[in-house]
RNA sequence: GCGGCCAUGGUGAAAUGGUUAUCACAUCGGGUUGUGGUCCCGGCGUUACGGGUUCGAUCCCCGUUGGCCGCCCCA
């Protein structure tokens, strides 16, 4: 007892520095969590309605796994992967998209002798080193799709379908912009037809895009400069320079598309930036209606063809393949912009509250035997006083609270307080679940 | 990776080169014996971190970190 703290001494101690979460890394709370629920019950429940069946791969994978299949030119991997050597010497990645993996599990467990196409869903997180910005972390997560092994162009209508779909389910109002970029072949004669195109008008076109007729070419399509989008205007599409084979893929598409009266919009400047794509891209936006401005993040979801990417891993040859992903924070972003509320919890039925030691001691097996009854309940037995215990009972949204206190325990019996009302009724214990099942009707 | 804006309690705000940093909401506790949704009272912050200028800095300067916006890129 004699011990005399509360000197100059405990001044003098210095709080312990606490530690932020990781840059671009961050957690999503308790009173978040219902938008995040919404969305993957919602894509749960889709992929399986259309037969898909659910994997999950390693977020840790040989970095040349995505250096092949990604292309070791891209920024995703170039700049944007998270990688490390791990004890053993060998480099890994931290995934920054799933396709590959999924492909890589496709092949690695012979998946071609299951019946084809083989259908796979997947929800996790992903890694990307870029600068954070809303709708755009470090470390996000993606719902996608694969369906591998159907090379029909009625494959990436139904595919189209589900993304819009799953959108619609969740209540959101969105677009879809499609487009076709043929093989590697033809989009490399192409790139040639619009290097040299634009080189003609090069005056006119921003500084941003001088750099890209080098580097990425097919990026001058999309600039948001006025000049630039003028010129492009009239520069070669890629579409008139697709191949036979992939000019009438597409054309199904559409007819598929039309078939299902599903919108869509043909953007004839839309590309992508991983390498395996081929034939159909697509890409999901919201429909904030009357030509909103969106921003720059403000792609929900996207995806297309990679006919090539099971080949190229070492898979038999010609595999097509078609698949989508869905980046989930931008989802929910847009969730709340569009105001959709997720379905919220019910409020419990009971709040159990007790007063005093023995009584406490007995609430905790009391509770039990309302949970055991199947109704629900909620409580705060750490709580002494009543009036807090009340006070939470009233959050809590309980109809009725049962109340057990020393005079009860004594008597064999239980309050139960209608929390509307404020009525009371003393009730006999082993009658208490009987009678709040009848009130509760 | 480049450019810009910003940084005050859990949240949203306010204030000043100088004694105990203001308010609201949230939260926890209390308003005597076992009773909620109203009311009253109280607790909760070394003003992001590090350095500098100054007699003195939350306020001025620099750096770091983080957030936001645009670019790049992408989901």
């Amino acid at each position: 007892m004699a011990t005399k703290p509360k000197a100059e001494e405990d001044t003098s101690v210095r709080k312990v520095k606490t530690i932020e979460s990781v840059r671009g890394m961050k957690d999503i709370l308790p009173d978040e969590q219902p938008y995040f629920e919404y969305f993957r019950r919602k894509a749960q429940e889709i992929s399986e309605a259309y037969s898909f069946g659910h994997i999950d791969t390693p977020i840790l994978e040989d970095v040349k796994l995505f250096e092949r299949t990604v292309g070791k030119m891209t920024d995703i991997v170039e700049k944007e992967m998270y990688v490390f050597e791990d004890k053993g010497g060998q480099l890994v990645a931290l995934r920054p998209e799933a396709t590959a993996s999924v492909v890589r599990a496709y092949i690695n467990h012979g998946m071609l002798n299951l019946p084809q196409p083989v259908k796979l869903w997947y929800l996790g997180p992903m890694y990307r080193y870029g600068r954070p910005q809303s709708g755009r972390l470090r470390q996000f997560y993606q719902y996608g799709l694969e369906v591998i092994g159907g090379a029909d162009a009625v494959t990436d209508a139904q595919l189209i379908l589900i993304a819009v779909k799953l959108f619609e389910d969740l209540g959101m109002k969105v677009k879809v912009e499609i487009n076709s970029i043929g093989t590697p072949e033809t989009r490399q004669t192409y790139k040639v037809e619009l290097v040299a195109f634009a080189r003609k008008h090069r005056k006119n076109l921003c500084e941003d895009c001088q750099r890209r007729l080098s580097k990425s070419p097919l990026r001058l399509l999309d600039c948001k400069e006025e000049g630039c989008r003028a010129v492009m205007k009239e520069a070669p599409q890629i579409v008139d320079w697709l191949d036979e084979a992939s000019k009438e893929h597409f054309m199904q598409l559409i007819e598929y598309l039309d078939e299902l009266s599903l919108p869509y919009e043909l953007n004839p400047h839309l590309v992508r930036g991983l390498d395996y794509y081929t034939r159909t891209v697509f890409e999901i936006v919201p429909d904030r209606g009357d030509g909103a401005e969106l921003g720059s993040q403000s792609s929900l979801g996207a995806g297309g063809r990679y006919d090539g990417l099971v080949e190229l891993m070492g898979g038999r040859e010609e595999t097509p393949a078609v698949g989508f992903a869905v980046g989930i924070e931008r989802a929910v972003l847009e969730m709340k912009r569009q105001e959709v509320e997720p379905p919220a919890l019910p409020a419990p039925q009971i709040f159990f509250a007790q007063i005093g030691a023995e009584a406490r001691r007995i609430a905790l097996r009391r509770f039990e035997e309302i949970r055991a009854a199947g109704l629900t309940a909620v409580e705060s037995f750490g709580k002494a006083s009543l009036k807090a215990q009340l006070e939470t009972a009233n959050r809590s949204g309980a109809r009725f609270t049962v109340i057990l206190g020393q005079k009860e325990v004594m008597d064999g019996t239980m309050i139960v307080r209608d929390m509307e009302s404020g009525a009371q009724e003393s009730i006999a214990d082993d009658k208490v679940v009987e009678y709040l099942k009848k009130e509760l009707k």
